[in-house]
DNA sequence: ACTCATGATGTACGTTGTACACGAGGCCGT
DNA sequence: ACGGCCTCGTGTACAACGTACATCATGAGT
């Protein structure tokens, strides 16, 4: 429906795709304080908003008119003044969190791509909703592009071609939104029944596990979901995945320096 | 909005979740075939309009009207004799991919996981909306339940525990269905902008591309997007990254006999 | 004081999933 | 043969969504 490209708003809303390279938007001329919502609606406000709101969520989906409800604003089509569309939006609150992602610069190739995957993981875990968008939107805001342009300059010593080099960061990031993905999923499932724990969960779906494992078939999913340390921290954790995907990594061009 | 475990349809229609162990549905009793459309409604000509239907789009997302058409039938509320709910047929649908996911029994831990995810690449390829289900709905279905019980039955020698035994499959499954979702979003990316190749998704993005280059900021993504050999396939492959989860899986215990 | 641009509002449309009441038609027992 | 019932497709309806459009209040500039 939307087309990928955010058009602009009508009026002052700004194209969104392009702040990486213009600006983000000339604010309003006037500096008077609006006396309806205590401050007056600007994008960063909108943003921030809308971030908080997805946050707050469990699926990590908003509404305009839920966004324009917590901004003070009684109707949804205000916002377009500074967004142009919903996606444009989503655009700017997936480049925010892409601002959470960290490079760390000099220290080789390795070092590198481990800080971009340990904070992105972090930035993830705070907004689960930045994985879906990371998936679904291409990452062409100005602090998605400064993360790549790191680690392209970071990962330039190794001299591989270009469709190696992405394929290097892809692979973290892949693994990065993968299991936010993951996350956020699992978040949103536990919401729908009421948030449960883990135990609360195994107890619900009893009923339905008594049943598989009556019928014999499956006899080895039953003895592993009889099994109470189902639910304890597995050994494969994000991070340890994150050193194997490393390590593979590090065997594409002759193995240099990295660590 | 619509429970996790999908409520039965009024009348006929059976439990969609638990059909794992209570088999598909009593079939109408009546053999007559009616002459509206061609064909008698079943759950199952109904689930697989509606792969086909989901394979056609490529966003991968179907409407219960665009499917109720599609079968020949005036209202979509016909489906609901059938199918309880869209996240039913939703379950019913992945379930069916799932099917096509076969695990090597019998020639060790390494074979079985990696035919696993081989196959799983297979099925997402064919049906890339599985990813986007099989990240948002549990695996529940019978096909899904006997997936993990021939994984968890090759991972039996490791005596590893049972979070480490399902974190073993969940790494590899994480990296089938995340591929597959970037996949997916890739080919609904081009389908919004009209089928493109590569050389006409660069040629759309030059100016776009110019003024990054001309701003002077990100120069290592810059020159990274000049170089044509972006687009070649990246050594990291799905299979060669599968290799590098195995390798680390096999770290786990005492790397016992594996291959 | 008049004009005008700015920005919030209200109304409206098309699309979605699905609840509900209805009715056609074949099957059954008598 | 016939009346009742059970099965199953239809039509209507509603709430929620994104967003197009016309309108109106308000403060700034002349």
């Amino acid at each position: 429906m939307t087309p990928d490209p955010p058009r602009d708003g009508p009026g002052p809303a700004p194209a969104v795709r392009f702040d990486a390279v213009r600006p983000p938007a000339s604010q309003p001329t006037h500096v008077a304080p609006h006396n309806r919502p205590a401050e007056p609606l600007s994008r960063a406000r909108i943003v921030a908003a809308a971030m908080d709101l997805a946050d707050a969520e469990p699926h990590g989906e908003i509404t305009m008119r839920a966004l324009a409800g917590r901004l003070g604003v009684r109707s949804p089509m205000a916002l377009y003044r500074y967004v142009g569309s919903k996606d444009g939006l989503a655009d700017l609150m997936m480049d925010e969190v892409f601002g959470l992602v960290t490079v760390r610069r000099g220290e080789g190739w390795r070092v590198a791509l481990r800080s971009m995957g340990r904070t992105g993981w972090e930035a993830v875990q705070r907004h689960p909703w930045f994985a879906r968008l990371a998936f679904a939107r291409p990452p062409l805001g100005p602090n998605a592009l400064a993360m790549y342009d790191a680690a392209f300059a970071e990962l330039e010593p190794l001299g591989l071609d270009a469709a190696a080099t992405a394929g290097s960061v892809n692979t973290v990031l892949g693994h990065v939104f993968g299991s936010g993905l993951a996350l956020l999923e699992e978040n949103a499932m536990r919401a729908r029944h009421g948030v449960l724990s883990d135990e609360q969960l195994t107890e619900m779906a009893a009923p339905f596990h008594a049943a598989i494992a009556e019928s014999g078939r499956y006899p080895h999913f039953s003895r592993w979901v009889a099994d109470p340390a189902r639910h304890d921290p597995p050994p494969q954790s994000f991070e340890q995945i994150l050193e194997w995907l490393l390590d593979g990594l590090a065997t594409l061009d002759g193995a240099r320096t990295g660590r």
